[in-house]
RNA sequence: GCGAGAGUGGCGGAACUGGCAGACGCGCUGGACUUAGGAUCCAGUGGGGAAACCCGUAGGGGUUCAACUCCCCUCCCUCGCACCA
């Protein structure tokens, strides 16, 4: 053993051995219980960053543990390989994407595996390879033909930018998810996926969701939007027009005061005489600075009390929800109140709050449930149950009808990009939209193709791709140029995962296996979009049978962003740290600023990367700090002390090993003793700490402070040596997860067989973990006066005495009736007193 | 505005089901070894106080023998949603 850790050969020599030795290769055994932990595969940008080292390194923790654990496990890795920033590239560098994508995944590849992660890369797939991509047309094509996947022409959200389509969660605040530019509308002949189909079904499987983080599941539920209410037939006052409207407060239907209309609703500019008026509205829609309104000169019938009431175009009512058409009850709608004082309008109360009078002036609208008022034979009734009564009477006249909205809108997958998945439909003139014959997939991504970036699908320039036959008349017919959405790709990978790269993507006895992932890693960034696409795809499948449940994801941690300091200059702008000495600016001299703790931008200067890391420390200190430094669902702090202080834990323990070779074989039949508890109390602990919530940051604390304990022990007899020997196995064991290569190397140093991970996990026993002697501590009053060491089995009436007996709380209770004793765990005992004096 | 989560030493963070607040690490202070130390090792380290003791988990109230933990109010931060009728 040399005497100094040296990480860079260790670590170089264990990398190889696993892989030579197929260890992180998944053993599929149904004769074992199975683990699926997988990691959101990454874009293959070229770069790792310490994001993605965090994440991977927490699912290896896991996947290693689970394996010491006796589980077969399944770890894949893969690359999610398709999309914009390859065909940028290629733009600008004059690339093939392909060629780009799959250098960067080679160089991803040596990153990753410098990390020492435990995948199973007989399994790792690449999306923008035919064999993977074929069985995204396949699905396309089971979709089509039960009529959820169809073509509709909309107004679609465009990134000029990207020059493509974005689908409605690809949009966050206007802006595009991927480049920041502002979105806008156009509208085109776009691919649907029918997800509204499913709306219902994934919203109630929220409730299923319990190993995922709460606020995930919220996020689902807000998007999905659910609401139930009805849809109201307001008749146009003459004219045979109705406007349809839709309310989730039929109870307030006689406070209906006015209606509105979406600008770009078709009764709009039919009912409109002021065009100009009318385009100033249109513009002004969906602008959240002021609500806007126009008098059409038109007026509806409310159908509840044949009234008539004046039809407005408001800048603020949506055509993409509900029916593009509201009425407006200013005293129960705080929208409507604002808009009716400006354009003053009536406000009528026909609902009281409980326990008062209606009111005559209200000064906001009251928006709460209470009891009906002015509402003609409802009037009196409570207003929850006059929702249903109302929207039955509404019925059998057929003016109305019970309705459940929801938010979500089927997702739109057409691209008019090159690097995607081609969309595997064939338009005919005879025949219309014939989808690809399946024997005939896949259809491949033609390699010539001049790409420049204009907007328009660089694939119909490509006439040896367009120009085709019919599937069904073979007559001449074109093909579709628009490639699918990367998120279509990312929708099923996990189940590709189960089966190895040489067998059937969809092998039944695999899936059946392995699915559903038990533990995924991620960033929240997904928390709508792949993760609701992926619990959509996977309803699809189990409908065409490729699957027998309805969750694919068990269990989801979303791990915490990677921040570190950063520095400002106030007049060089942000600064690398080490442009910084003594607070001043290196460049020049002025006083620096240290800025907020934010996520490692290249833009702020405060990046570490993984390579300078390894190279300084090795993977071991990069991973034990990144788990260190908090747990995993929240934001860690970098701090390159905090780095050094892992780097040393793991030099003293290698110290310690090396100081102690004389114990490791030594025997002793005498299991006690305070070094035996401790090693039983670490094992306690770290197996608790990852069963109970993945916080491995108090793992490596237990283990760094049994670490502590051994140092400090001088070791008198053989029974101490053995204890010692035994703690060192232990310690071993128990930090593998975390430090794999030097721990494979310790373990074979103790003499072992490799691999450390083909070894059983340590087992504690509940007794060895019992303490001899304890600390009792005494209160008085609640307050802590003493502190007495006390042998652990004595029972409680034994440790009152003693706690009575304590000078120090003789003191406090001079002069006091004692009212009340406690013990408390056997551990603390709390002397209860009245206060009043005895005297 | 609505919803969720958080607020603990100089810093990152611990604390089971209400039971010793501050584990572990960083930093800092002192010491040892050293030609040297930004290496290593040892000791100390919430604040106040000479001490007894007092104060202390964003702030204020409450429940309890006992509150970081439970309840009510306020402040602040982060995230999500945001004219969804």
């Amino acid at each position: 053993m040399e005497e100094r850790y040296n990480p860079t050969t260790i670590e170089c020599k264990w990398q190889k051995y696993w892989s030579d030795n197929n260890v992180d290769v998944t053993v599929k055994d149904p004769a074992r219980q199975k683990f699926y932990c997988l990691e959101m595969f990454p874009y293959p940008s070229g770069k790792i960053h310490m994001g993605h080292i965090r994440n991977y390194v927490i699912g290896d923790v896991i996947t290693r543990y689970k394996r010491m654990r006796g589980m077969s496990v399944l770890h894949p890795m893969g690359w999610d390989a398709f999309g914009l920033p390859a065909e940028n590239a290629a733009i600008l560098n004059n690339v093939h994407p392909r060629q780009w994508t799959l250098s960067n995944i080679a160089a991803m590849k040596s990153q990753i595996a410098s990390i020492g992660c435990s995948y199973d890369w007989s399994r790792e797939l690449t999306t923008c390879l035919p064999e993977y991509y074929k069985w995204n047309q396949w699905f396309f094509i089971q979709m089509y033909n039960r009529g959820l996947a169809y073509r509709k022409k909309s107004f679609v959200n465009w990134c000029n930018a990207c020059g493509t389509v974005l689908a409605n969660e690809q949009v966050i605040d206007d802006k595009c998810w991927r480049c920041d530019d502002v979105v806008v509308q156009k509208e085109l002949e776009q691919w649907f996926f029918r997800i509204t189909a499913y709306a219902e079904e994934l919203l109630r499987g929220c409730d299923t969701l319990s190993g995922w983080p709460e606020h995930v599941v919220t996020m689902q539920r807000n998007w999905i939007g659910k609401s139930t209410g009805a849809e109201v037939l307001f008749a146009v006052d003459g004219s045979a027009e109705t406007i349809k409207i839709f309310t989730t407060r039929p109870d307030t239907l006689f406070g209906a005061t006015f209606v509105c209309l979406a600008p770009l609703h078709p009764l709009a500019d039919t009912l409109t005489a002021d065009k100009t008026a009318l385009k100033q509205i249109i513009d002004a829609y969906g602008k959240d600075d002021e609500k806007l309104g126009l008098f059409t000169g038109s007026y509806a019938i409310n159908p509840v009390n044949n009234e008539s009431i004046p039809i407005y175009i408001a800048n603020f009512v949506l055509m993409d929800y509900g029916t593009g058409a509201i009425m407006s009850v200013p005293a129960h709608d705080q929208r409507d109140f604002d808009f009716a004082r400006k354009y003053n309008l009536p406000i009528r109360q026909v609902i009281v709050a409980p326990d008062t009078q209606p009111g005559t002036d209200l000064t906001a609208a009251y928006e709460d449930k209470g009891t009906m008022h002015n509402s003609g034979e409802f009037s009196d009734l409570d207003s929850e149950e006059a929702k249903a009564l109302i929207t039955q009477s509404l019925a059998t006249r057929g003016l109305g009808k019970a309705v459940t909205n929801y938010k979500l809108r089927d997702w739109g997958i057409s691209r008019q990009r090159f690097w995607g998945t081609p969309i595997p439909i064939v338009y005919c003139d005879t025949c219309g939209i014939v989808p690809v014959n399946q024997d005939k997939l896949p259809v491949i991504l033609p390699e010539d193709v001049v790409l420049t970036g204009t907007g328009v699908s660089p694939l119909a320039d490509v006439e040896g791709f367009v120009n085709t036959t019919c599937p069904k008349c073979g007559a001449g017919a074109r093909r579709e140029t628009d490639t699918m959405d990367t998120f279509v790709d990312s929708s099923w990978y996990f189940i590709r995962f189960c089966s190895r790269g040489d067998e059937p993507p969809l092998k039944q006895d695999n899936i059946a296996y392995f699915m559903p992932v038990d533990q995924y890693i991620g960033g929240v960034e997904h928390a709508v979009l792949h993760l609701l696409y992926s619990r959509f795809f996977t309803r699809v499948l189990r409908d065409i049978k490729v699957v027998r449940f309805d969750e694919p994801f068990q269990r989801l941690l979303t791990q915490g962003m990677v921040c570190k300091e950063t520095w400002k200059c106030p007049t060089d702008g942000w600064l690398f740290p080490e442009q910084v000495r003594d607070g001043r600016c290196l460049l020049c001299d002025s006083e620096v600023v240290r800025g907020r703790t934010e996520k490692m931008s290249k833009s702020k200067k405060n990046v570490v990367t993984p390579d300078e890391l390894t190279a300084k420390y090795g993977a071991d200190t990069a991973r034990v700090f990144s788990l260190f430094a908090a747990p995993p669902e929240k934001d860690i702090e970098w701090s390159d002390q905090g780095v050094e202080g892992s780097y040393r834990f793991l030099n003293r323990l290698w110290g310690l090993i090396y100081n102690n070779l004389d114990c490791i074989n030594v025997t002793s039949t005498v299991a006690k003793g305070k070094i035996f508890r401790k090693t039983h109390q670490t094992i306690k602990k770290v197996t608790t700490s990852i069963e109970k919530d993945y916080h491995f940051n108090t793992a490596i604390a237990a283990l760094m402070e049994l670490l502590n304990e051994l140092s400090a022990f001088r070791a008198a007899t053989d029974e101490d040596r053995a204890a010692i020997g035994m703690a060192l196995r232990s310690l071993i064991l128990l930090l593998a997860p975390f430090a794999p290569h030097l721990c494979e190397e310790l373990w074979a140093v103790v003499g072992e067989k490799p691999s450390v991970f083909n070894h059983p996990w340590p087992q504690w026993d509940e007794l060895a973990t019992k303490e001899e002697e304890i600390e009792l501590v005494i209160q008085v009053d609640g307050k802590l006066r003493a502190k007495q060491m006390i042998s652990a089995d004595l029972p409680d009436d034994d440790k009152k005495e003693i706690a009575l007996g304590n000078a120090k709380v003789q003191e406090h209770l001079r002069g006091k009736n004692i009212k009340n004793i406690l013990v408390v765990r056997g551990r603390l005992v709390n002397i209860a007193t009245s206060g009043d004096s005895i005297a």
